[in-house]
DNA sequence: CTGAAAGCGCTTACAG
DNA sequence: CTGAAAGCGCTTACAG
């Protein structure tokens, strides 16, 4: 309130040098005398000076910043994902300014919000804009890039990882190793995200001309995965033995709920009598009590490639838009029965040997 | 690049009025005919219009900005934290700029980042500042909040929990139930929150005049609270019966790792042979398969007055600096046994009857 | 209620 | 290398 800031102007006078030299000492690569730099270095030292990011933003047309929009930080699946960004953008200088926005129309309501801040560039988060708020942006000079959301024709980067082509893969391995009665476990049905792993997974069961998955639908959450569990394996199907033998849950925390359920309640036997696969590779994923299946996105390939090109078109607004499409790996752990031969990438997590 | 920007003079003219009124139609209880402001607001849509607000921090000196400083968003304690400060901040028109910065020392590196972009206020969580630097914040009039610390005597507020008392309500809990054999399992040992609940723990026990709690030591993550266990249970103890019959664990993630030792390698019951107790009520805790009693911390209520204060402070600088202590609650769940009489306040989670 | 004008604290041609 | 000056896009007394 009112404390009078030491500007560049009170620094110049104590060094005995211009308000331009100041402002140079401060600018890499601007023209100034190492002995300048010195005098002003050391006048701004005296009087605790540092350069206000706010004016320069305003006169440079370049906030360093970016605004980062993002779904649901208490999904386990994003701290990481929040994490890689903050640390992917500090190396590059920005800072972020962080929005917590749920589904798409929000997002819509939420981008003038973080415009107004003349941010350099956003990025969204499993969510996307509509097209007429995507022309705004590209209108103003600022870049978008979607992170785990594709919009065909937007003037927009993406990069996602390939959920279709990962559930099409959890179909053949299901169905390669023997299993005849497939289920699924939805997350958000109006999620793109789970609509793309169901359509992948119906898809190749179709394809490979399997009885159609029996389903259940659940909302992302432990919880639901385990009632959808419990509605998948009802008494009945219980008794006649004709319950699923094979269950693709469209995230972790419900398989680890279907888990619980399945093992806990059911008492059947994982992966002996059901076979269960789960989707982000989640940390409780490998505890030990769990060792769930799973399939890891490569979320730091992903956030590095993001970052990285929302730099250069931000350096270069002509730069062409990129559409990324990665490809995700099986985690191999215990709770499913496998062909012989896996036919997609994978890795095995072995059980830790920790007794000490 | 280059895209000329529409300002207030381009709105101005459109709409035929001055530029100082187009500023005023965005100002809340300026003084401008209704009249006037339609036609700036008319003229705005038109040309696409929005006020920039990089402009207006710099001659109105406030940003309204603050900078949140995290210090470990992957442990599952600050997810909901972080959701709970963006929404309160939210509310009071605040956007927040993000960082992620370890311990203490590097709050010290960082904070000239964050008041570079002139920021109204600072909250730090689980990190403490130098007195340096403090003053430093003080003298430029920036108010700091600690979050989950304290640091007496310093011009900065600060809201916490008591882990001290929580920590004594512990081992008063353990030793009343008939528990004769105490453990701890620490978190990193150079936090403040590790030796707050440790010494807690330990105090209460000496004053009961109950022998030493036998420790290991580990670092808050599941795998070390696991790894904790086993050194906790040797063979020796195991079958000499001399093995902790009651473990505190200084977070839960430690503490699910440590049951997961206890019931799966060990093949122990739970509670029978051993009590555990966590500590911040994270989500997993009340997995079917876990059911941990721990602590839960008032997090609602703390970030609730932590950005009430802040924005308090910031429209008054003169406000008497506040050092808020919140009581925790224990959750009661499945894997303690506790005394008849609970000393400390309590909730009872019941098992979710999900059967359908 | 309204407009002209000063000024927030910088960067960046421009001229020397 | 250095300084004087213009200007980024606003808010806010000040005068009418």
């Amino acid at each position: 309130m009112g404390r009078p800031r030491v500007t560049s102007f009170d620094v110049a006078r104590e060094a005995g040098v211009s308000q331009s030299a100041v402002s140079r000492a401060y600018t890499p690569g601007a023209s100034v005398s190492a002995k300048t730099r010195d005098k002003v270095f050391a006048a701004a030292q005296k009087l605790g000076y540092q350069p206000n990011a706010i004016a320069r933003s305003l006169i440079s047309r370049r906030s360093n910043m970016v605004g980062l929009v993002m779904a649901d930080v208490v999904n386990p699946f994003y701290p990481p994902v929040l994490e890689l960004f903050m640390r992917n953008f500090r190396e590059q200088g920005q800072r972020v300014m962080l929005f917590l926005g749920g589904h798409n129309q929000d997002v819509d309501e939420l981008l003038p919000q973080v415009l107004e801040y003349q941010v350099d560039g956003i990025v969204i988060t499993s969510s996307t804009l509509s097209s007429e708020m995507a022309a705004y942006c590209n209108k103003l000079g600022t870049p978008i890039t979607l992170f785990n959301r594709y919009v065909p024709n937007a003037r927009v980067d993406s990069v996602c990882s390939d959920n279709i082509d990962a559930a099409r893969n959890i179909a053949d391995l299901f169905i390669t190793a023997g299993h005849k009665r497939l289920a699924y476990i939805s997350g958000q049905v109006n999620t793109s995200t789970n609509q793309d792993r169901q359509k992948g997974f119906f898809s190749r069961v179709e394809e490979r001309r399997q009885p159609m998955p029996a389903m259940a639908e659940g909302d992302w959450s432990y919880q639901s995965g385990f009632d959808a569990a419990l509605k998948l394996f009802t008494a009945e199907k219980l008794s006649s033995g004709e319950y699923p033998d094979a269950v693709f849950c469209a995230n972790d925390l419900m398989g680890l709920g279907a888990l619980d359920a399945i093992r806990c309640k059911l008492n059947l036997r994982v992966p002996d009598d059901v076979s269960v696969i789960g989707f982000d590779d989640t940390d409780s994923c490998s505890w030990h009590n769990y060792r769930l299946t799973t399939i890891r996105t490569p979320v730091e390939k992903m956030v590095a490639s993001a970052v990285e090109n929302m730099i250069a078109r931000i350096n270069n607004p002509e730069k062409e838009i990129i559409a990324a499409l990665e490809q995700s790996l099986l985690i191999v752990r215990d709770t499913a029965r496998l062909p012989e031969q896996i036919s997609m990438p994978f890795i095995k997590d072995p059980k830790p040997d920790t007794a000490g």
